[in-house]
DNA sequence: ACCTGAACACCGTTCAAGT
DNA sequence: ACCTGAACACCGTTCAAGT
């Protein structure tokens, strides 16, 4: 994994433990874009909670400290991360530039979340600790967004219409990921499903079984309803105005 | 702060470093109740980040190794600060009973985000880590989504559609928390302000500057925005099922 | 300039020991 | 039974020093 230069093996590391004469690798091996590349590769394979900086030191055969001299910081090094994960991000979101502006809305958010869901990493970087976006970051999100925008004036939508309807469902879709991605942390699921299983053969008068789901995250059916709600509600506050959304009313779900 | 008992403070404490003499409080004066209250209340003071095992031991002016004589782990003192927070929540939360389904759901998921922005420890306990909710916790919130289910099945919904009102709306208002809360650590926000102000001067040919609240977090107004095209969209949805609700087609906003 | 080990102030948790 | 200090294995970061 990483990069191998020639000198790094030299000694035969069957055993990690023994050969105390060796040190760490050749001076000057090492650059920020490589300590970039391990950290993001270190957190890809394990986890954004498993990378710290003694273990990123040990995984580049360095000195601690020698991260240090390029990064000044731990949260410096996360920005760097954060810009390799956002333009992986947005370099796997396509849309058909040709649907109506519900559609187009429809799959650019359901890509998100379909996107965000499979690499957690990614989830972790730009959903859950969205501080510190570098300017690069920043503008590749906003070209994006950007995209949105036209697309949606193209349809007749006022600026502020616009920019309303995209944080809404923005705010939705990074809703739904950053609450499962908070409950995925340890806690065995069973406690909690059979606490709920208990109560509600007791007192409850309403199907509060079905509404276990919620307590944690969403899952696949409730985001597309709500995601569907949202733009049956954005069709008939709009209707008039766009042109071409001449669509079927089709009853999904139900 | 806290119980005083008299024996505590027969040392005249006015410089807190001196006194190298005195150590603890007397025996048997701490109890799980009292560990669980001052936890609660220096998180609420400070922070739950803020809020570390030998710093509450200090707080309790005991040892630090005392309190798990009464919670094995830090996990299991958040657990039951989490039902505190729990149940406090939901004793804030009233509803009108006499709402149309609609209004009731506003309602309903208006007071949930008002009470959890006004209170960052209620936030970070329910929101942000809704891991090992107790048994008692669990059950305080499945009576009040009860009385939502409740009020939907009342206005003709089935168990499915209930269920998926429900989750829906849920997971729009705690995830627009979460996202909120999220953004809130450290970072300053001149950076990204000042980063997109200058972006947007350049090549975006779309009013992207509007839409910079979706980078943290969603405004008041955008909250509204969402529920109400989510709500405008389950109108649409169960229109004829539900009964009452002759509802004034409004537009709000714009 | 680049890189180092040692040290600092934290953290959650355990353990053998005291009363 | 209740409570203790010391210790362990971590963490991010700094500092004086080496090459």
């Amino acid at each position: 994994m990483g990069a191998i230069r020639e000198d790094d093996v030299k000694v035969s590391a069957s055993q990690p433990d023994g050969n105390a004469q060796r040190k760490h690798r050749a001076r000057g091996s090492i650059s920020a874009e490589e300590i970039a590349s391990g950290a993001y590769q270190l957190a890809s394979d394990e986890s954004l909670e498993a990378l710290s900086m003694p273990r990123l030191a040990h995984s580049l055969d360095v000195g601690v400290t020698s991260i240090y001299w390029y990064f000044r910081s731990k949260d410096e090094l996360l920005e760097t991360m954060r810009e390799r994960a956002v333009s992986k991000f947005y370099g796997d979101l396509h849309v058909d530039p040709d649907l109506d502006w519900d559609e187009y809305l429809r799959s650019y958010f359901r890509q998100t979340r379909r996107i965000l869901r499979q690499d957690r990493l990614l989830c972790d970087l730009i959903v859950m600790r969205p501080q510190n976006v570098s300017p690069v970051a920043t503008r590749i999100a906003l070209q994006s967004i950007d995209s949105v925008l036209t697309k949606l004036r193209a349809a007749g939508f006022s600026d502020e219409q616009a920019s309303s309807t995209y944080n809404s469902l923005s705010v939705y879709t990074r809703g739904a990921l950053a609450l499962e991605r908070g409950w995925q942390s340890s806690s065995p699921p069973d406690e909690t499903a059979s606490a709920v299983g208990l109560l509600t053969v007791e007192g409850m008068q309403s199907p509060v079984a079905l509404v276990r789901s919620t307590l944690h995250a969403p899952c696949d059916e409730d985001f597309e309803f709500g995601l569907d709600n949202m733009l049956r509600g954005l069709r008939a506050l709009y209707d008039g105005i766009a042109s071409k959304s001449t669509r079927v009313p089709g009853s999904s779900r139900a």
